[in-house]
DNA sequence: CAGGTAACTTAACGCCGTTAAATTACCTGT
DNA sequence: ACAGGTAATTTAACGGCGTTAAGTTACCTG
């Protein structure tokens, strides 16, 4: 980082520092990544994403960050207005990780591979559920939104059955992806086997979870068991089409 | 205010402090009720509620909560050993709040009513959703589940299918709360305006999005849409005893 | 080479969660 | 009645946090 003399192409900022028009944040497209490091939006997301994924959310802060970019913690405020926009780049960032399939005449498939994608990289990021709970406006969740969207319109959808279904399967990843990714977070076997014992010990309370074999975690696999449900939504199409 | 708890006697506290024997905390010999109002475990929960109805969920602070008692924010850790103590506690306290109907011969109807008054509580408490990304293994978690599982039961599933149902069931709740939670706090108009006109400026890039009405957002109540969706989570039913 | 602005640093404020030690309140046994 | 012990709370303090304001440097332009 010592070799600042030389480098003409200067972008434009990409902030909108507490005035500029609504939108310009993500519309930056400029390929300018010939410059070594002078610090912009993109490498704090990147750096943001690394430290969560490594740390979890409370092991992201803003001096970390700095201290992972070699930068005082203030300069990040120049490139963004605060943590939390941090936070919803991060989110919409791993979004854009989210492969959107080529579409094709089957639309079951595309849907379930659109979900299945979708859910893998929550499970890489196991951080990112918990933050769904704020707005998700990005270009990337939008992306997301609309490729589903198509694929139920292909399947015959329309009108109230389109909104019904886009949300009950988005709704469903997105709970499935906190649920698994808070157990998955729980490395700890004292709880788990805390609450087992909780079950176990009081039969009568819990009649059914004991009969059910609900404790035998082990039983199904966590990716059968989402295809499984996912393939109950899928199975009240309007009409039978394809497949 | 109403005192809902103090009922089951007999389970063990879902944290016990410093590695210590279990319990030994909420162990209530009945001889220690003279006290008149010290400071319990019960009080600092159901502040912690209150704050968190109030100020959200960055909104809770051990020094406000303190404060909300009368008490030095370090007394609290004589009676918790944590912040995330309080959080689980706190979730596992509203979800107490979630009546379990009597269940009828109808257990179509009987999953309904849990759901809905499931997504009601969430509904009332927004901070909770996206603190379901921790362990819910409190004794309300363990009875909601309990319950919705036993009305599967006896609407006939078991073994795989019933598994993959209550997981269904449960994780589009969560999702559903989740996003709703966070659509409906974010009160300020601008970000959501600013997402549709991104919508539709850029036509090409979301024209299922443009042309299915999905930006209208007053189109249809989200009580209808949770209820379509959870219709037709029902109707993948394995028999069709009842109704 | 002067000036202006973009990018970053220095310094500081107030709040946070949490620990350790000191202090008070309360019950019990003699 | 009083000594002693334990339960409950306070006093004091540490380090880290997000963020702001003001100062400083780097760099492009004229």
């Amino acid at each position: 980082m010592t070799e600042t003399e030389f480098d003409q192409p200067q972008q434009t900022t990409p902030t909108d520092r507490s005035s500029g028009e609504p939108g310009s944040v993500w519309l930056r497209e400029d390929g300018t990544r010939s410059r070594p490091a002078p610090l912009s939006r993109e490498r704090i997301v990147d750096a943001a994403v690394t430290l969560l994924d490594h740390y979890g959310t409370d092991g992201l802060t803003m001096r970390r960050l700095a201290r992972q970019l070699d930068v005082t913690p203030t300069a990040l405020y120049w490139h963004v207005k605060t943590k939390e926009d941090v936070l919803d780049l991060a989110v919409d960032r791993i979004f854009g990780d989210v492969p959107l399939p080529e579409a094709t005449d089957d639309w079951h498939h595309d849907v379930r591979t659109l979900t299945r994608n979708w859910r893998a990289v929550m499970h890489r990021h196991s951080w990112a559920p918990s933050l769904i709970g704020r707005p998700m406006l990005g270009p990337n969740v939008l992306a997301r939104t609309e490729y589903l969207q198509s694929a139920l319109v292909r399947g015959g959808f329309s009108g109230l059955q389109l909104t019904v279904t886009t949300r009950l399967l988005a709704n469903y990843v997105i709970g499935t992806a906190l649920t698994e990714a808070t157990w998955h977070r729980t490395t700890a076997p004292q709880p788990q086997a805390q609450a087992r014992r909780r079950i176990t010990a009081n039969p009568t309370a819990y009649p059914t979870l004991n009969a059910s074999g609900h404790l035998d975690a082990e039983r199904w696999c966590d990716d059968d068991l989402f295809e499984h449900g996912l393939n109950a939504i899928l199975a009240t199409s309007p009409r039978r089409e394809n497949k």
